[in-house]
DNA sequence: ACGGAGACTTGATACAGGTCAATTCGACGG
DNA sequence: CCGTCGAATTGACCTGTATCAAGTCTCCGT
């Protein structure tokens, strides 16, 4: 059952989320239950419909993890990096996945199966407690996804992103730098990527941000809070 | 901590999703650590930002979990009905509530504390493994209500929503009675009243379904399904 | 430096669905 | 049987965002 069939190094799952706060052997254990593979950018690694015995760590490499309309349009929930896990709900649940996940680069995964884990939750309380906090993250992301998607407009939804991805980055927090291809950004904020280009150049002529290429820099952090809470565009004060 | 202080009869526990499976004495031991409170309809039972010390599971009644945008409309997540329970992700994450949980009718609550369920899930594993399926349950839900707001537009809502709510009327499944006025379930489908009502007597008055006040009655089954797909809305052939 | 392919911007136009307002319907109390 | 009130329907109109169609900019390989 190792399609791949490659050890999975100990060192590299201490980093992964999941695995925060389970001591060495406990990684040892899950490490030697588990395999690594490799994919290719741009391979699927999960299609709407499958059935998975196991989960997925992403040990080096990025992934999205997306929906298709009936149409084939796309909608991506998640960019997917080093130390993210993906899988869980499936597993756990044992109904056919709701989503989509393809290699944006070459990927390392570790794939743990079901009962790995499952030994691993029962007998180490501080594993059950990470794997606890990290699912009901990951529930509070979808409902403020939801909550992005149905209840903010499409500059509230731009500006609370450019505030949200902004934590992702360095201190001092002046700015960001896009993490990917504006389409893309457009596609998580479910608007086109028109619509995406076409309210930050909105943002920057009211003197909120300053736009260099794939760089954002703030110029009115606070204003640019205060629409993602609903405020209407002002003309342009000035820095805050 | 008992703040209405009614204890909790083990006996209507076990009807609870979260603890189908869990022996009587687990039943018994996490009813011995929680208490019961009473809420009157309309009250809020959760507000948007407070923080939970334990989770909830409804004894009786009926309660609404839903967002607010800001301003001020709602959006209905789900209407929670006996044996289902809320504020796990909450509990376990220590994050702020994103979500506000109104009493529809008069409801008898469930409470119990972060340690009481944390103690049974290490000690009895057939505990965990519910409680694992039913947050991984909760994300399929959540993800498919991304799924239907984000890629699916209001005549596919429509019916899809139609189709599902059929699965909870007793068979033979050829209708079903809307389990709460329109509004409600415009809500619930993200759209307004108006183009529920709209959506709704479009499929009429195409021969797929017929409205007797709030009872839908199926004449097209399959033309249905094929509209939740994403078929085009046919003049009207007959019966499926 | 040149050419070409994406990525991005910008404008014109279309349309789904929201909003507002005016009826109509249905249930219920007197 | 009538009046009332909230829920539901229907119509007219408006707006946000998608879509389509040119451009323009940037990076990259040669």
């Amino acid at each position: 059952m190792h399609p791949t069939g490659i050890a999975i190094d100990p060192d590299r799952l201490h980093e992964a989320d999941l695995f925060v706060g389970l001591e060495p052997s406990g990684v040892a254990e899950i490490a030697s239950g588990g395999w690594a593979l490799d994919v290719a950018r741009g391979d699927r690694v999960l299609s709407r419909g499958d059935h998975l015995e196991g989960l997925y760590v992403v040990l080096e490499g990025r992934l999205k993890l997306y929906m298709l309309s009936c149409h084939g349009d796309e909608r991506i929930l998640r960019v997917l990096r080093d130390g993210d896990s993906f899988g869980e709900a499936i597993m756990f649940n044992q109904v056919p996945s709701p989503v989509f996940v393809d290699a944006l680069s070459s990927v390392r995964l570790g794939f743990f199966p079901r009962d790995v884990i499952h030994d691993a939750l029962v007998s180490r309380p501080e594993f059950l407690s990470t794997m606890l906090a990290s699912m009901s993250a990951l529930m509070s992301n979808l409902i403020q996804d939801l909550e992005t998607a149905c209840l903010q407009n499409a500059l509230q939804r731009t500006a609370s992103y450019l505030l949200r991805e902004a934590k992702h980055s360095p201190p001092p927090y002046v700015g960001l730098t896009l993490p990917a291809p504006k389409a893309v950004i457009a596609s998580m904020l479910n608007m086109s990527a028109e619509t995406f280009s076409r309210e930050l150049h909105r943002l920057q002529a009211h003197g909120y941000i300053e736009i260099d290429r794939r760089v954002i820099y703030f110029r009115q952090r606070k204003g640019l809070q205060a629409l993602a809470d609903g405020a209407a565009l002002q003309p342009a004060p000035d820095d805050g």
